[in-house]
DNA sequence: GGGACTCTAGGACGGTTGTCCTAGCACCGT
DNA sequence: ACGGTGCTAGGACAACCGTCCTAGAGTCCC
C-alpha cells in the first residue's frame, strides 16, 4: 500500500477516536486496530503520539477553514452565515450529543494535560472566532465585532457540554431558535 | 492519625486533583503523595479508584446543596439568587480559567469514558437545574422555568470552556452584564 | 502482660502504556 | 539477477497503571 495513504488512514482514525474516546485515553494500539496495522510499526509513520496529535490538529484546521469558505459560498449574507455556525449543533446534533463539541472537548482536554499541543488546539477556536467577527463586522457592527463573535461562540459552547450531559435535543433547538431570534436585532 | 480523617483527607486531595488534572490523569500515586501516604495503604480506606469517585461526588453534592441553601439565605428575591449563580464564573473566575468548571469538565470526561459514574455526575449539573428552576418559578415564569434554567446553565458553561481557553477576564465580564440584563426582562 | 483492633509501609502481581529495534517482505531501476 | 528502498510484523524495553497481600507498628481494653 500507498505510505502517504497509510498515513492519512492513520491520522483519520485518530482524529475520530480522540473525538470520541478522548486525546489521552487513545491508545497506539487502538488507532492501529482501528487502521488495521501493527502496534511496533506505526514509529515508521509517527515517531511519537503528539505527532499524530500534531496531524490531527493539522487535518482539522485544513478541514475547518474549508468549510468556513463554503459556508461563505452557499450564504451571500454575513447573517445567513452566522445562523449557518449557530445551526452547527442541530445539523451535528447527534455526534455532539454523544460525544460533545470536537473542538471544545479537546481544548479542555489538553488544558487540563498541561500539554505542549494546547495552543494549536485553541487556533481552532480562534478560526471560528475571526471569521465570526469578519461576519459581524460586515453586518455593520465592527465596533463590538469580536465581542458579539465571542457570545455567539459561548452559545455553542453551552449548548453543546449541556446537550452532551442531557442528550436532550428539545432544549438544543430551543436555544438555537432563541440566538435567531437575538441574531434578528443585529441585522441590518 | 482517626481514620476518619485520613479518608477525608483523601478526598479532598483527590477532589482537587481530579479536578486540576482530571480523573483519569490523577493517579493512586499522585492522591497518596497529595495526602503523604504510601500507594499500597490506600486500599484500607478506599478498595478502587471508582470508590474514591464516588466519595469525590458524594462530596460535591453535598457542598453545592450546601452553598444553594446558603445563596437562599443571603439573597431574599430569586433573581438575585438566579444573578448570584451567574455570577459565579466572577467569583470563581481564577479557577475556571485554569481548570474550567469542575462540574462541566468531569461530566464531559466521564462521558467520553463511557465510566459508571457517569450519571452521578451528571446529578451536580440536575441540582443546579433543578434549582434554578425553583427560583425562575418563584419569579413568576412556571410555564417556561426548565427552559430558562437550562438556559442559564448554558450561559455558565459557555463562558466556563472560553474562558478556560482564552484565559480573558474582559469576556466573562461582558457575559456576565449580558445576562444581567437578559434577566431583568424577567423580573417582576 | 496479652490479645484484639486500627492503621500503616512496602513490595509483588499482571496488564498496559509509549517507545524502539530488528528482521524480512515486496517492488524498484539497473 | 541484484542491491536499494519503502513498508511491515512482531517482539523487547522500562515505566507506570490499578490492585492486592503481608508483616508490623501503635493503641486500647481486659
Amino acid at each position: 500500500m500507498n505510505g502517504a495513504a497509510t498515513r492519512e488512514h492513520i491520522v483519520e482514525a485518530a482524529d475520530r477516536l480522540f473525538y470520541q474516546r478522548g486525546y489521552e485515553h487513545t491508545s497506539f494500539a487502538d488507532i492501529a486496530a482501528a487502521v488495521g496495522l501493527s502496534r511496533g510499526n506505526f514509529y515508521y509513520h509517527f515517531k511519537s503520539k503528539d505527532a499524530i496529535l500534531d496531524a490531527v490538529i493539522a487535518t482539522r484546521l485544513a478541514g475547518t477553514r474549508h468549510m468556513l469558505r463554503q459556508w461563505e459560498n452557499e450564504h451571500p449574507t454575513p447573517s445567513g452565515r452566522i445562523l449557518r455556525f449557530v445551526e452547527i449543533v442541530l445539523t451535528n446534533g447527534p455526534d455532539i450529543q454523544q460525544y460533545g463539541c470536537p473542538v471544545g472537548t479537546l481544548n479542555t482536554e489538553l488544558a487540563k494535560l498541561g500539554h505542549t499541543m494546547r495552543g494549536q488546539a485553541r487556533e481552532l477556536f480562534t478560526l471560528f472566532r475571526d471569521w465570526l467577527r469578519e461576519q459581524f463586522t460586515e453586518l455593520g457592527h465592527a465596533d463590538q465585532a469580536d465581542e458579539l463573535a465571542m457570545h455567539v461562540l459561548a452559545f455553542s459552547q453551552g449548548v453543546a457540554v449541556l446537550s452532551h450531559a442531557f442528550a436532550d435535543e428539545e432544549f438544543v433547538r430551543r436555544e438555537v431558535s432563541r440566538m435567531r431570534d437575538w441574531l434578528s436585532t443585529y441585522e441590518k
